[in-house]
DNA sequence: CTTATTTAGGCATTATAGTACCTAAATATA
DNA sequence: TATATTTAGGTACTATAATGCCTAAATAAG
């Protein structure tokens, strides 16, 4: 089990970026992808309907086709790519979702939020630029 | 989404048994420890099934039974806890599970690691006994 | 105009975690 | 001994995420 939490979408997501960022000309078709990544076709596909329209990508259709860049590389961090996949990081308060809790100062609280703090700032840093 | 993994079962266990530890004599119930965690007194069951297999509490039948803790209080780690519920930690290597990355050198390897490790230490250092 | 390529999107399938239920076994108490 | 309490463990149900499949729409190229 991952202590930390990261689909395949998120990989696929952020890898499948990368590579049209540092592709000439900017754009790649999913198959392309799909073969480099050694990744499911039908999955990135919905991946990439996903970034679509997230705004991410702009998509061309038919032969010759792909998705390309819409926003310059050193503009991307891997949380805009995180929390586009997997919804909005949840931070603060109770890991476990709980409102009350039957500890008065439950330890968890502290190093879970210096954790998760951490994991959000490290997300944040990295840029598609630096792959 | 949570940006750490952490499941309800790993809540419940850690609290109960929290719970436990610093009651007089130390033996609850799964029916008194639902009622004071306000959770599914069917899942704590099933929680105690597991930590009961592992080792960590003994079961008493019947009128004034309940579980009891095996070990002492500060020999019991969350990661242990952690482990026993979710599976064991997943450290080093690709977070994805991925054997071969179509980068060279993958930007997340290092700091996703150095989260992993952190989470990981941190768990360790938390006691039954520090709550 | 026809064909091949490629994205779009809906729907179906699968995997997994979480939750609930039911019966048996044990045991303290009356 | 009878009864109520409580754990044991199997099974089944539910929710959700992940994945896969199929058809439609768009478009470049011949």
């Amino acid at each position: 089990m991952n202590l930390i939490n990261l689909s395949e979408s998120a990989y696929l997501a952020m890898h499948s970026l990368a590579l049209i960022a540092r592709s000439q000309p900017k754009r790649l078709t999913v198959k392309h992808l799909a073969e480099e990544l050694d990744a499911s076709q039908a999955h990135l596909a919905k991946v990439f309907q996903t970034l679509h329209k997230a705004g991410y990508v702009e998509s061309v259709r038919g032969p010759a086709g792909g998705f390309v860049l819409k926003k310059p590389a050193d503009d991307i961090s891997f949380l805009d790519i995180y929390e586009t996949m997997e919804g909005p990081a949840n931070m603060g308060h109770c890991p476990f979702g709980k409102t009350k809790c039957a500890f008065h100062n439950c330890i968890f609280t502290k190093d879970i939020h210096r954790i998760s703090s951490d994991i959000y700032q490290t997300y944040k840093k990295i840029k598609l630029s630096d792959f």
